[in-house]
DNA sequence: CTCCTTTTGGGACATATGTCCTTTTCATTA
DNA sequence: TAATGAAAAGGACATATGTCCCAAAAGGAG
């Protein structure tokens, strides 16, 4: 992680998200505006949060370590997100894992400094709400669609999630597979079975392996493979 | 429903879980109380809600539905549980059907009244906060461990859950099996698969079939066999 | 280059769960 | 009481996934 120190950009996303307006006095607010690099940790399970967090730039992926060492994914999340809500709301230690999934730009403004001067102000008590309410539905929906996803549909949709087609390469984009083993944990499975379905997917002429990497040959085949699951 | 005309017993509730302090103008809200018999719907999913609601009596159970008319247990709640508030934050209908499970009764407030008066209120919001944060954790701990759940872990769970053995009858509660092919539903299985499972803890001597009931003869065991799951 | 370790791919079998269908039980009505 | 139909129990097989293990491939260190 980088402090970036450039004003000029941090009022540019205070703007854009209309973050300013959620608290009532921004001028003196401290906020800071940070860079992480793609796949650096934003958060570790456990530790105590420190400040509220906005992405306000970049893709971040939300994982929970489960016993043995394995961990699950829950969600990804895109800007306007804020990390630590709950966190600050309840007093806990960071629950979930935050990782960037692209290089991420976030904004963070000091727990004490929200206790002092903002946990009175409707505005910013209003944000919040809307924000955990949000995650609470998404949760909920989560909850019902895991319980009906395969791995197949979940490694799909996690494709989907991971690779934005949206860019050049309509024709197929890469994963880096070094992390077959670490993608098979996510879903939740064992690296074994991940490897069955990354088979019968390539059967299928929907992925193709390379060396270090895979390779999405048919996006629409891989939506319909993922079943309606989305990670969004 | 039945509405109670008992404006003292509504204010006993209303003091003793700190429901005034919430309010700013708490002599002129307009309080209802109502009460629900066992089994009865307190929210349908779907519908539009009107009202929040408070639980300060009973047990409740809220489930979710899936394709195909199933449901899905998602958790129990318990005095005090605000029911409607991502809801009342995020103007949606009714996300997951609320159900009582022993006789309940709801503190309700209509949303026209909160939105009117209090919705500027930081206590208020304050107290939403925290409980909207605390499903959300609990949400976030349930999805994992359903990953790791068996049918079976979530069976022994239900009975403890819905059969408190807290009372005068420790060695062995019953309960209504008419329902075997509903528990099914709710644990996310198939009628066949429960029997199965039932008849595995039948024959451990953890419980036992009666003609309409299932007793429970061995709740140690049965803790034993949820394996540290439970629908709080 | 050769040996050794790590990673990767996959065979064989076990377990949990789903699907389909048959049998059994039990109650209800003629 | 017998006939009938619904609910319950369970047998047989299929599928998804996990576990264990081994062999081939790929890097690294000497």
């Amino acid at each position: 992680m980088k402090y970036v120190q450039d004003v000029t950009l941090l009022e540019r996303y205070l703007q854009e998200y209309h973050i300013e307006e959620m608290f009532q006095h921004t001028k003196q607010a401290p906020f800071t505006l940070q860079q992480f690099a793609s796949d650096e940790i934003i958060l570790l399970e456990g530790i105590e949060m420190q400040s509220l967090f906005f992405l306000v730039q970049g893709k971040a992926r939300i994982t929970s370590s489960i016993a043995t060492g394995k961990s699950l994914l829950l969600r990804f999340i895109h800007p306007l997100s804020i990390i630590g809500d709950i966190e600050l709301i309840r007093d806990i230690p960071v629950q979930s894992q935050v990782q960037a999934v692209t290089e991420c730009l976030v904004i963070g403004i000091p727990f004490t400094y929200i206790k002092r001067c903002e946990l009175e102000n409707p505005r910013l008590l209003h944000t919040l709400l809307e924000h955990v309410s949000f995650k609470l539905q998404t949760c909920t929906t989560a909850s019902r669609v895991n319980l009906l996803a395969s791995v197949e549909n979940k490694f799909a949709s996690y494709l989907l999630s991971t690779l934005s087609p949206d860019q050049d390469n309509d024709f197929g984009m890469e994963l880096r597979t070094s992390s077959i083993k670490e993608i098979a944990n996510l879903l939740g499975t064992t690296y074994r079975h991940l490897n069955r379905v990354i088979s019968s997917l390539t059967q299928q002429g929907i992925i193709e392996r390379q060396k270090n990497a895979i390779r999405v040959l048919n996006w629409r085949e891989l939506e319909k493979a993922a079943n309606g699951i989305r990670y969004k």
